[in-house]
DNA sequence: CAACACTTTGTAATCGATTACATTGCGAAA
DNA sequence: TTTCGCAATGTAATCGATTACAAAGTGTTG
């Protein structure tokens, strides 16, 4: 196995100083002398020394680690939210642990037990859907100070957050359609129960209500992000008497297995409907036709989420921004065209 | 802040036993005797005790971690086996750290690093493509038997590595368009240097021997697994004086970009050119048209290579199989028919 | 020159769990 | 009865870095 470990001591002994003298070179080298950083640095590579982080978070009663709740690691949308905020971190001396909520072998464990065995430091959400009793103990132990919310969110607590401008996003899609004169506008929605389901809803809703649009309560369609939820949606549509000449998918997911499911039924996009999905994740680009949809900046949120919580962490006095809101963009391609006369 | 740390020292003295006692009853209660054994749990409970892991690593010498290297965590096909080695980690005391491999900010710190500063007790790469110079490091420090390659691998070693059965993958894809009645196959390899690549590329080859299929250097192109290089590919093969009536791509990202860009040639899939994919993504079955393709078990594999590390790290005398191999199933839909007469 | 401030360094206690080694007590074997 | 083995427990050293506190050295000011 390996040779006996290099510690503080060792490398005390062979550069001719104390080990308080060699910690302080290392944690904050304006505190020694030149002669000793320098003593210290050869030292320590002439005896290969490597810093034992266990015994450091011991004694400074930290982990070293930021923990990521991730509501689905299968979900490329989640996880390029991770790429960003792994981006951050990975230049800092965290790491980061990962865990998926789903899955259920994890359902027992208290999340603020992370928190309470110091094996985190802070942890960031992506999950908008944990228990009001957990959030409670978060609060209850202190810890709602190095908890920070990305893209999803918890209504029930006022914790900061970085999310995309939602309500925007449908607000954008809804003008979009308007203006190549849609009027018959459905909505195929997420799962009930999320902040970003009603957020979407809402601002379509709204949106709608400006633009002084004929409702029709077919035309909220529930859905919940999934391909299959947008297969099934086209069935109720092709179904309907009055049927919309455009739909506003909560999810680039959703949009595409509408437009495959539309297709099934001998309806043509964007020829007799047109679509617009939510997201721009990458294969919108290469479907049939290429989606239009509401582009969001995950990796910048995953970044943005990140520095939100490396600066709550080092307790700068004062809370910063607690709910960041990042733009989303209308990026349109060939889904969408004005209806047939 | 927190109320003091609760300790070993603090739930002894509650029991009436020594801190020996304690640790004991927790980690290997038949040490203990009955009484104790409730003492400490009365104790325990009583205090409120959490037990320190900095505390416990540093003694025990170990990390209580695994570092998972992702090639690209944007990737929906790597999150997935992400997805199944954290399903089973989470059943053990270890934590998963999760490292983007093409972050260029990690590009200086050596992965040996990891193991040395004792962050992690073990490593499953999803990347074939380390450099030597770290896989000798790896050799050299004595960590090799801590590792495990999934999906991905490296031919300069031959550490333990679970993946999917790629040759016969490309064997039933080409199977199954001869059975057709295809014989003019072409191919849409990986990146050139990639296993996946080579061993698609290597199966293909042999199948279409086998079986007297014509070649034609033209028919193999050189693709990268992106949606772009599939899209690019469609002008190649529109452009070609002897075109192929089917296509066999190394992803289905590849095969959905091709039948983009096939579209807008002006070629019908399946009608003028068949084409079938690998790996089964979700989104290849509401594709237009559902693309046939060869599946992989991405959270199987995730799984496997888990349980694999875990074998290894519990260091059972003895090295089980080295290389596991998981078959793979070919996924007939829509994208495939018989060629044109 | 004395007094004081400030920098640099060293000694040793500390973080909290684990475990080598020592000790006690009890029953079985001789 | 003595001796041996085994089970249960306790004492204290240990893992390796950090840091409170003390001390020594340097320079400045009145």
């Amino acid at each position: 196995m390996d040779r006996k470990a290099v510690t503080v001591q060792d490398v005390a002994r062979v550069a001719g100083v104390s080990t308080a003298t060699v910690s302080r070179a290392l944690s904050d080298p304006n505190k020694v002398s030149e002669d000793a950083r320098t003593a210290v640095r050869n030292a320590i590579s002439a005896t290969g020394y490597r810093l034992n982080k266990a015994a450091r978070n011991l004694r400074k009663q930290q982990a070293g680690a930021v923990l990521i709740l991730v509501p689905n690691l299968g979900n490329p949308f989640f996880s390029q939210i991770l790429q960003g905020i792994s981006a951050v971190f990975s230049e800092t001396e965290f790491s980061i642990l990962v865990s998926d909520t789903s899955d259920p072998s994890k359902r027992d464990l208290n999340l603020v037990d992370y928190f309470l065995d110091r094996r985190i430091d802070g942890l960031i959400s992506l999950d908008g859907a944990l228990s009001i009793s957990e959030l409670e103990l978060f609060k209850h132990h202190s810890v709602d100070d190095r908890i920070v919310f990305a893209c999803e969110w918890s209504p029930l607590v006022d914790f900061p957050s970085v999310r995309s401008n939602n309500a925007m996003g449908a607000k954008l899609a809804i003008q979009h359609l308007y203006d190549l004169g849609h009027r018959k506008i459905a909505h195929i929605t997420g799962p009930e129960g999320n902040v970003l389901t009603r957020e979407r809803r809402e601002g379509m809703l709204q949106a709608r209500q400006k633009l002084n649009l004929p409702t029709c309560a077919e035309w909220i369609i529930r859905g919940d992000f999934s391909l299959n939820s947008g297969f099934l949606a086209a069935q109720e549509i092709a179904g309907m008497d009055d049927r919309p000449t455009a739909v506003f998918c909560a999810s680039d997911m959703v949009a595409i297995g509408l437009i495959s499911g539309l297709k099934r039924e001998g309806i043509s996009v964007p020829n007799d409907i047109s679509v617009v999905g939510f997201d721009d994740i990458e294969i919108a680009e290469f479907c049939d036709p290429p989606l239009t949809t509401i582009k969001q900046n995950r990796v910048g949120l995953g970044r943005a989420a990140a520095e939100q919580l490396l600066a709550q962490m080092g307790a700068r006095a004062g809370k910063p921004d607690r709910i960041l809101q990042l733009d989303v963009q209308l990026q349109t391609r060939e889904s969408t065209v004005a209806p047939a006369p």
